[in-house]
DNA sequence: TGTACATCAGTGAACGCGCGTTCACTGATGTAC
DNA sequence: TGTACATCAGTGAACGCGCGTTCACTGATGTAC
C-alpha cells in the first residue's frame, strides 16, 4: 500500500510515510504528537522536521487530506437535484464525521483565524458549493441562507452524536436522524 | 464578589472558590489545568484534592454550572410561541457560545458515553423541552425530529462561528445570520 | 568512467516545560468531657 | 469554662510522563569535473 514513486533518498518517502500514518493514528482514535507519529513510522523524533516546520504544520497537512476526502463522500453520495437528495448529502457528511471523528475534529475544531489557511479555504468552497445547489432546488429563496442553514445543520448532527449527546446504537440509525430531520424541517409549514 | 457563606475552615469555601476561578479563566481563554487553578486561587496545586477527586471531577462541576447558565439564558430568550420565536432561542443559543466558548466546549466537546453523566442528562433535558415546544408550535409534524433539526441547526451555527469556519466581524452579522439561516429553511416550499 | 566534493535526510542526546497525582506532614478548627 | 483530643483542610516535596523543539552530528546519495 505504500506507494513509494522513487526510491531516491534514504527512507523513500519519509513524508508520505508520516501522513499515512499520522492518519491511520487519527483513525484508530490514538493521541497524536509529533512523536508518536515518528515512533509508529520507525524514526528518530526529529526526523518529520526535515518534512514539516513544526506540529501544526504535520496538522494541517493532514486537514488538507481531510477535506478532499469529505469532497470524494460528498461527491459519490452526488449532488442533490431535488430536496430528498440534501438527505443523502447530509447523510454522507455526517457519516464521514462519525467514521473518522478525530479527523473530523482536526478539520473543523480549531480557530484558524488565519484567512490563508487552508481549512478556511476548504470550508469557504464548502459553502459557495451548498449555496448554488440551493440556488438551483429553491429559485426563490435566499440560497446563501439556505447553504449556511443546511451546512450547519449537517455539522450540528454530526457534533451532537460525535459527542455523545444524541445517542444511537448504530449508523442506521444515526442516518435515520438525519433523514427525520431535514425532511422535519424541511416540510414544515408556517401559520402566517 | 467573593460569597462566603460561613467563614468556618481554614480557607472559608475553597471548593466555591476553585469553581469561580477555574470558570474565571475558561472565560479569559487561559489554557486549564488543575495546577493553574489552584495557582491562581493562591493555594498548592494539590489543594484541590480536597473536593474533587480528580481533574475530570472539576471538569463536570463547571460543565454543569454551564449548563445551569445556558438553561437561564434560554428561559431568558423565552420559549418560543410562534415561529420566529424559534430565532431568539437560537440565538441565545450561539450567543452563549461565542460568549464562553471554552465552558461551552467543556459542556459539549467530550464523548461522556457514560449514560449517569450530567452532562447526558442535561442535554437530554434541553431535547426534551425542544420536543414539547414544537409538538405546540406545529401540531402536525414530528416534533421529536424538529427539536432535534432545531437543536443541530443552532448547535451547527454555533461551532461553525466558534471554529471560525462562518467568519463574521461582530456578533450582529452572527445574529443575523442565525436568524437568516432558520427563517430561510423554515420557509421552503417544496414542489412536489 | 573515476574521483572529490557538496548536499541534505535522518540521528541521538539533550533542553525545559507543565501536567496529574502520591505521600507524609502540619496546624487550625471543632468537639467531648 | 478549660483542657485534651480528633478531625481534616491545606502544604510542599517529589514522582514519572510525554511533549515540542534545539543542536551538532553522520553518512548515504547526487553531482561536477
Amino acid at each position: 500500500m505504500t506507494a513509494a514513486p522513487k526510491a531516491s533518498y534514504h527512507h523513500g518517502d519519509l513524508r508520505a510515510t508520516l501522513l499515512a500514518t499520522a492518519m491511520q493514528m487519527l483513525e484508530e482514535g490514538e493521541p497524536f504528537s509529533l512523536r508518536a507519529v515518528a515512533r509508529r513510522a520507525g524514526v528518530s523524533p526529529t526526523a518529520p522536521y526535515r518534512h514539516f516546520v513544526d506540529r501544526d504544520a504535520l496538522e494541517s497537512a493532514l486537514a488538507v487530506e481531510g477535506f478532499r476526502d469529505l469532497k470524494v463522500d460528498l461527491l459519490t453520495a452526488g449532488i442533490p437535484t431535488s430536496a430528498s437528495g440534501i438527505g443523502d448529502f447530509a447523510v454522507a457528511y455526517v457519516k464521514f464525521a462519525l467514521r473518522r471523528p478525530a479527523v473530523f475534529q482536526l478539520m473543523f475544531g480549531n480557530r484558524c483565524d488565519d484567512t490563508n489557511d487552508q481549512r478556511v479555504q476548504a470550508t469557504t468552497e464548502l459553502h459557495d458549493v451548498l449555496a448554488l445547489v440551493m440556488a438551483q432546488l429553491f429559485p426563490t429563496a435566499d440560497p446563501v441562507a439556505l447553504a449556511t442553514a443546511g451546512w450547519s445543520l449537517a455539522h450540528g448532527l454530526a457534533f451532537l452524536h460525535l459527542d455523545g449527546k444524541l445517542p444511537a446504537n448504530d449508523l442506521e440509525e444515526v442516518e435515520a436522524r438525519v433523514r427525520a430531520a431535514f425532511s422535519a424541517i424541511l416540510a414544515v409549514q408556517l401559520d402566517a
